[in-house]
DNA sequence: AAAATATAAACCGACGGTCAGTATATTAAT
DNA sequence: ATTAATATACTGACCGTCGGTTTATATTTT
C-alpha cells in the first residue's frame, strides 16, 4: 500500500509514465488528457505523478524530448560519413527525416488528426523548438562542408540551416493539413506533391545548389507515400 | 440588477469584451486568463459572457479575427493600385505588414514576451492560420501580375504566395525570439539584421526576382527598428 | 401581454496540484 | 549482526480554481 516490495517494484516508472502520456496525448490531446488518466493507465495514484514530474507540462517536455532525440540519433553522424559527398549527405539528411515520418506513417496519420487540432499547438511547438535545436548543428555542419567544397553557395551555414529546417517544418505542416482533407478531394494528392517539389526547389535555391540536386522526392518515395496515404484514406471512411 | 435601462446600456458589449480579452491575453496569457477576469474588467458577470460567446476559445477567435482583419484592410487593395508595378506592389506589401508591427512595436515588444511563451502557442497558431488565409489571395494576385509582366519567375502563384507568407512568419518568430535575448547580448542586433536579409534574399530567389529588388529593409527602416528596440531594451532593465 | 433581450448570481463537476502520511529499501553506526 | 537513521516510492484525501450551466429577473420590443 505504500512503497512496493522489490518483487512487485517497477523498473522504469518514469518511462512508463512518459509512454502512457504520449499514448494519451496523441489520441486525446494534451489539454483533454487529465493527469489522472495517465496514472490510471499505468496503475499509480496522483501523488506518484508529482513525485516524478513537477507539473503536467513537465511530462510533455519529457515526451517531446524522447521522440525528437530518437529521431536525432539517426542523423547525428551523417556529417562524419566520409564516403558521402556533402550533396549526398544533404540528401541523406532529408531522406532520413522524411522517411522517419514515412515509417511511422501508420501511427502518425492517425495521430496527425489529433496533433493538428488548434488546442494541441503547444505539442507541435515544443516539438518544433526541440527539433530545431537538435538538428540545426548537424545540418549546419553539412552545409559548411558543402560550402568549402564549393557545392553550396551560402554565407552563413548556421542561419541557413535553421531556415531550411524551418522551411521543411512549414512544408510538413501544410502537408499534414492537406492529408486531413484527403478523403473527398481527389486532386489534393497532386497538390501535396506539387507543393513538396516547390519546397525542395526553394531549398535548392537557398543553398545555391544546382537544380534537381535535391531529390528526396524520387519516384519510389512518391509511390510509397501514395500507398501509405491510400491505405489510410480507406480506413478513414469507416468512421 | 438585471437588464440595464436604455440609458445605462452599453453600446458594444461584445466589442468591449473582445478588447478586454486581448488586453489580458497579451499581458497574462491565454490559459492564465480566467474568463472571470475578462468580465471583471468590463464589469459584467459570468452569464453575460456565455450570452455573447459560446466558450472561451470563441473569444480568442474573435480577438484574433479582429487583429488580423485590421491588418488585412491595409493590404487588400494593393493589387489594384495601377500606378505601381508588381515589384513595387510586392515591396509595398512587405512594408505594410512589417511596418504594422513596427508601428505597434511599443505594444508588441511588451506583448511578445507573453505571446511567445510556450503555453500561448495556440494564440500564435490561430493568428498564423488566419493571416495565411487573409493575406495569401492578395499576395498571390500580386505575384500573378508580376509573372505576367515577366518580373517574377514562378509556376504556381498561390502556392508560392503561401510559402512566402510562411517564410516571413518563421522569420518573425525568429526575430521575436532574438528580441527577447536582446538585453544582454550586444551582438544579437546584428544577428537580427543578418537574418532578415537572409530571408529577404531567400524570398527574392523563390520569386525568381533580381537580386536586391526586395528592399523592405532599407536603411531608414533599420534605423527606426533599432531605435524601437533600444528604447525597449532600456525599459527592460528596470524590472 | 407576450416574447425576446441582456444581465445577475448561485451552482456544478473536473481538473491541476498539495500534503501528510506510510511502508519498503538502503546505508551507517554500534 | 543488529539497529538506527534516512532515502525512496507511493497513497489518497483534500483544496482552490476554472470553464461552463442554470435559473431568475428586470427591461425592451412587438
Amino acid at each position: 500500500m505504500a512503497r512496493p516490495t522489490k518483487a512487485e517494484a517497477r523498473e522504469d516508472t518514469r518511462g512508463e509514465l512518459i509512454e502512457a502520456a504520449w499514448r494519451l496525448f496523441s489520441t486525446e490531446g494534451y489539454d483533454a488528457t487529465p493527469v489522472g488518466a495517465i496514472l490510471e493507465m499505468v496503475g499509480l495514484s496522483k501523488g506518484t505523478f508529482y513525485y516524478y514530474f513537477s507539473c503536467k507540462e513537465d511530462i510533455l517536455d519529457a515526451v517531446v524530448s524522447r521522440i525528437v532525440d530518437d529521431m536525432a540519433r539517426d542523423i547525428k553522424d551523417i556529417p562524419k560519413m566520409e564516403d558521402l559527398s556533402p550533396m549526398q549527405k544533404m540528401n541523406r539528411f532529408m531522406e532520413t527525416t522524411s522517411s522517419w515520418k514515412l515509417t511511422h506513417m501508420d501511427i502518425i496519420s492517425e495521430t496527425i488528426k489529433v496533433l493538428y487540432r488548434d488546442e494541441n499547438s503547444i505539442i507541435r511547438h515544443k516539438m518544433n523548438m526541440r527539433t530545431l535545436r537538435e538538428f540545426a548543428p548537424t545540418l549546419a555542419e553539412i552545409i559548411a562542408q558543402g560550402r568549402e567544397e564549393g557545392t553550396f553557395d551560402v554565407e552563413y551555414p548556421r542561419d541557413t540551416a535553421e531556415m531550411i529546417l524551418l522551411l521543411s517544418r512549414v512544408m510538413g505542416d501544410q502537408q499534414a493539413e492537406d492529408m486531413l482533407n484527403l478523403q473527398d478531394d481527389p486532386g489534393s494528392m497532386q497538390r501535396i506533391m506539387r507543393r513538396a517539389r516547390l519546397y525542395l526547389d526553394a531549398m535548392e535555391r537557398i543553398l545555391g545548389a544546382p537544380r534537381g540536386s535535391i531529390f528526396a522526392l524520387d519516384d519510389a518515395r512518391v509511390e510509397r507515400f501514395e500507398q501509405a496515404l491510400k491505405g489510410e484514406g480507406v480506413r478513414e471512411n469507416d468512421e
